[in-house]
DNA sequence: CGCGACGTTGATTTGCCTCAACGATTGTGG
DNA sequence: CCACAATCGTTGAGGCAAATCAACGTCGCG
């Protein structure tokens, strides 16, 4: 039952009747995709939002000299989208690709904007996730300025270890905002 | 008349009656802050969120070192709060202090929470209004893994020039994430 | 007036990047 | 299943970006 964790998940954040979540998450998708594959390519518009049920998801951002930063990774219980992409549908600057072979509940851009308005908990649900995102990126901004590269190392793998153990030293430096030579001489020093 | 800034900007992220913008307002009371003054300092909760109508403000983090970690400036059209102390009631790592003498609209945490679920637009309002903000942490994450300083600085006072006319060159470098020192030396070259 | 905060500058050090090379691992097609 | 290519992690030499520390003149404010 894939939709056991989606519901845990908004329940976590809003009360809901059994009878409107049930109806709230009918119009999730379930997806799978290969690892390696993209849900989203840099150009694209998004116009879905997905929550991971298993795998691994990168995203990230090329820049004009074609080198990768790493906004976040998304793992079990996680959920992605580009947002700034979703919300002005204007081209999206981000790649959400699949480290693994994954399974997301994807819903479409139309379907959500519709809820939000049949439904003042869904507007709530997603009201409160982003707040507490918006939380998340202050702090990370902080840490950052404040914390050099070791210590932001040790600060994402004791954090996130189920994360780690999934992706590559490259991947973990591109969301450092390191190289993966400098990485490389942390782990040894 | 203090108000009509901040129904403009409300009626920028939804549609509202003239009569329900009006009760929203009404919950928001003005405050004077003389230049220096603290909304909000380390080590308290954050109970309010404001409103800027005119002044500046600063919201900044100092760390174990002492250092200053600017998060963000707000200025006339801003809105400021601790956003994580605020919903989680937890002991705030950010200070808020005014940078001339300025004047806010206050609106009260337990006010506030009424009104989300007094009212769907409330609750569509701020769901906006945060997703907004994720999209833009988002952005100056990829900035400040991407750019170095000096464009930063470019980026920073051509975007933000009503800003950065108000502000000291330390405290712009603590928003960029470097020593003054060294902005003194990118201002040179 | 005098103090404290500010901006500047120089000398030195440090954190991190660049480039290049290498072996090890992983993935792929024949 | 093997051979090869691609990607990975590692290491070293050298360079650059930015921090540190110290000193100095300036300005605004009490």
């Amino acid at each position: 039952m894939p939709y056991k964790l989606l519901q845990d998940n908004i329940l976590n954040n809003v009360e809901m009747s059994s009878s409107e979540i049930e109806l709230l998450c009918k119009c999730f998708i379930p997806t799978s995709v290969n690892r390696g594959d993209y849900l989203l390519q840099q150009g694209n518009v998004c116009n879905f939002e997905g929550f991971v049920i298993e795998g691994c998801f990168r995203i990230y951002n090329i820049d004009d000299e074609g080198k990768e930063h790493t906004l976040y990774f998304a793992v079990r219980d996680w959920w992605l989208m580009d947002i700034d992409s979703f919300m002005n549908q204007t081209s999206s600057e981000l790649n959400i690709q699949a480290l693994e072979d994954s399974k997301v509940l994807k819903i479409n851009r139309l379907r959500k904007e519709a809820l939000y308005n049949e439904s003042h908990r869904v507007e709530k649900l997603f009201r409160i996730m982003s707040q507490k995102a918006v939380a998340a990126w202050q702090r990370r901004l902080i840490r950052n300025h404040s914390m050099k590269a070791k210590d932001r190392y040790s600060y994402f793998i004791n954090t996130y270890p189920e994360i780690a153990q999934k992706i590559t030293d490259r991947q973990i430096s591109s969301y450092l905002g390191i190289t993966h030579e400098f990485l490389s001489k942390i782990k040894k020093g």
